[in-house]
DNA sequence: AGCATTTGACCTAT
DNA sequence: ATAGGTCAAATGCT
């Protein structure tokens, strides 16, 4: 059948149509092979599901390869970029004098992008490599807030972000806050996406809490993701976090230990919001999580008990 | 020397 | 106006 795109649509939005379809197929020939095992050996004895399943993983890399780009281009496109900032100091217009130092600040902050919380008893390691790149004063918290970045940010142009905060509670608690999409090839492990895992498979108890207007459609994308364990290993070394100020040093190597991968993705052009949820004394961890394109708002809490399954970016 | 962290400045969102 | 997020020079560490 033929297709017309309408001549409006942009390339990478074509790309992220065509990727979706083609995971789709995929996953409806796979669909087709789990019905008849007997179809999943080709005469040179190729194992058709793996196939399968290598080109779905690869539909999703492709995906969400294009949304990350999306963002940046949408950055640049609504506000100058540094580049532009300096041009247009160059030409005698905004920012100060004066070179190197004028370069502070010009920048634009993200607006929204999806984000997951965990609060933890204490600092875990996520499997990948953070650099710090600024603390913050809290008004009305005792501890201060770090941001960290994705260490590959430079280098492959990674946008994920998180921020830790030590919470005010007693045990003292930490809440890490991720921002955006891990697009770099991490050394220590690949994330790994498995589709939409049956909660009944775990322990882990999901609740999602939707909102009346909630509707969904098909340019919502939200996978949850199986823990490849049944456990999840904490750091060896609790990660210091400053405590009531000044601060201690703390360096990315500090984050370099690997844990059992579980993998969490939200995409969309998004808003987004934090949820904090609570079990009391039974609660040992808790994730929430909010991502919301313009067609769909959805809210994920996560409990943990045993540490059976979790997110990670 | 090279890389990570600290920290005040600067900017945006509210 | 203010709180919070990011930048980048200075500084520290290996």
């Amino acid at each position: 059948m033929e297709c017309s795109w309408p001549e409006n649509l942009p390339p990478n939005k074509r790309k992220l149509i065509v990727e979706l379809v083609r995971g789709r197929e995929f996953t409806n020939q796979l669909k087709n092979l789990l019905n008849n095992p007997a179809m999943n050996n080709n005469d040179d004895g190729s194992d058709v599901a793996g196939d399968l399943v290598a080109k779905i993983l690869t539909s999703f890399s492709e995906t969400l390869s294009v949304l990350s780009t999306n963002e940046s281009d949408e950055v640049v496109k609504t506000s100058p970029s540094w580049e532009d900032a300096r041009k247009s100091e160059d030409s005698g217009e905004s920012c100060k004098s004066s070179a190197l130092k004028d370069r502070r600040g010009c920048y634009k902050r993200r607006k929204t992008t999806d984000t997951c919380t965990k609060v933890t008893r204490n600092l875990t390691d996520d499997g990948y490599a953070w650099r710090k790149y600024g603390q913050k004063v809290i008004l009305n918290a005792k501890y201060p807030r770090n941001y960290y970045r994705c260490t590959h940010k430079i280098d492959q142009g990674c946008q994920a972000t998180k921020q830790v905060q030590r919470t005010d509670d007693e045990p003292p608690m930490f809440r890490t806050t991720y921002s955006g999409y891990h697009t770099c090839k991490n050394l220590l492990k690949a994330p790994q996406i498995i589709l939409d895992s049956d909660p009944r498979d775990s322990a882990t108890l999901l609740s999602f809490d939707t909102n009346d207007q909630q509707h969904h459609d098909s340019t919502g994308i939200f996978a949850s993701l199986r823990s490849t364990s049944t456990s999840i290993k904490h750091e060896s070394r609790d990660e210091e976090i400053p405590g009531p100020y000044p601060t201690h040093n703390h360096r990315s190597s500090d984050y370099l230990v690997s844990p059992e991968l579980t993998t969490f993705e939200s995409s969309g052009p998004a808003t987004s919001t934090l949820s904090g949820s609570d079990r009391g004394d039974v609660m040992s961890e808790v994730y929430s999580c909010t991502a919301s394109t313009h067609s769909m708002d959805m809210d994920l809490a996560f409990h943990f008990d045993d540490l059976p399954q979790f997110i990670n970016f």
